[in-house]
DNA sequence: GATAACGAAATTGTTGACGATATTGTTCGG
DNA sequence: CCGAACAATATCGTCAACAATTTCGTTATC
């Protein structure tokens, strides 16, 4: 078998790229909830085949993230302000439980990250920087579960983030929840400096809890209006 | 509206009800973690066609229930002991807040049938029915969750139950096991009936704690051995 | 006897075509 | 002008055939 010509370089993306891809689009609000995924559409764009695109359909469909109807195809999921509701108060146990194995065995060198980025989202909040403080969040969150040690946890908590990510995305522009979260933020440091894990734990989940509070209530108001 | 799964008669079965046939596989133990499963195998046992198939096998490798390797198909996924801790401190976490809601919530009906189910436990020990142990264990379990009206919390934590479904069996026959499942239900059914959530929690958490321990013992004599 | 090379069989990956269904557009009668 | 029946299009579901790759048994060589 003679392979004559190397015509390795034109690979199309798999399927586990294409659910990455589109679990990005999400994620950036490209793709809004409710909105239909034609399977052409996504191999336009992505340069996938049809068979490798209702390969990554199948993934989301069962991470949740798409709903997939007969005949209909797929479309973006949305998510009732009840079902935000749970998404939040499951992110709260898993985070808390992470956070408290944090605060038992954080390194010393993770310790000073986390104060570190503790006063740079501070400094984004004086500046006025939401986009930046949003990465440095999100990074704050994942070295608390990296440090935790559970991986498993840690698939479970950044799935339950994906279909919220726009709307978290919202409250990074309201200087109120962000010097809410500070506030926050550090009670956690503190309880990890200390060394406390039921403190960190506690802190952990408020904080989560008081994200969803002030979500509700952003929902409720725009409901009213 | 929806012509679902018995109106079609001369249909095989569609993606889903493969999935949950070998995941039912997987939980009876006929499939054990490291073996392969070969499409055509499957095809043949359950009737569905090759497509249909590989739509579970993308499923259930989204649920990280199985791997998918390159030409080289799918195998039962099969957990190390870190990981299997992993599943049961996410657990913990989980049907811990569960169980707070439950207490919170749990209507007059639903108290008396934990309570109900709780006494049929204490029989099985004493009258050593095991298998009966575990479906009542597992509707305990499960009117819990359902109590505590967090469905995102339910689905994951059925997740997390299957990659150990067959470990878990096990301990259903170590009556020292059963005798200390017992004192914890106990204590969890008495923070239920005293409508204290905080009680529930940490009853439920150490509840599964405790297996989790049990289980962890159990491997280290047999790798001892 | 051990090892490497070879080839046949088994298994999975991919593509394209065709039927089934939903969606949209059009026409007709009132 | 409006609504209902009908036709055209778009989109999805399924399957069968083919290509690529691994696996395993066989043989040749040292």
């Amino acid at each position: 078998m003679t392979p004559p010509l190397s015509s390795l370089p034109t690979k199309g993306p798999t399927g586990t790229e294409i659910a990455e891809w589109i679990r990005a689009q999400i994620r950036a609000n490209r793709l809004v909830p409710g909105q239909r995924l034609v399977e052409v559409d996504i191999i336009r764009k992505t340069g996938g085949s049809r068979f490798k695109v209702r390969e990554a359909f199948h993934r989301l469909a069962a991470e949740g993230l798409i709903d997939l109807e007969e005949f209909r195809g797929a479309s973006v999921r949305e998510a009732s302000m009840d079902e935000v509701r749970q998404f939040y108060r499951a992110r709260a146990a898993l985070e808390g439980l992470c956070a408290g194995d944090f605060a038992r065995k954080a390194s010393k060198h993770e310790k000073e990250r986390l104060e570190s980025l503790a006063l740079r989202m501070e400094e984004c909040v004086e500046n006025g920087t939401p986009e930046l403080f949003g990465s440095l969040n999100a990074e704050w969150h994942t070295l608390i579960m990296q440090g935790g040690g559970n991986s498993v946890v840690e698939m479970l908590v950044k799935r339950l983030y994906t279909p919220v990510h726009h709307l978290l995305f919202e409250t990074f522009y309201r200087s109120d929840r962000l010097r809410e979260a500070i506030e926050d933020h550090s009670r956690i440091l503190e309880a990890v400096l200390n060394g406390d894990p039921e403190a960190a734990e506690k802190a952990m989940r408020a904080h989560i809890e008081n994200g969803h509070t002030f979500l509700a209530e952003l929902d409720r108001a725009v409901h009213h209006a």
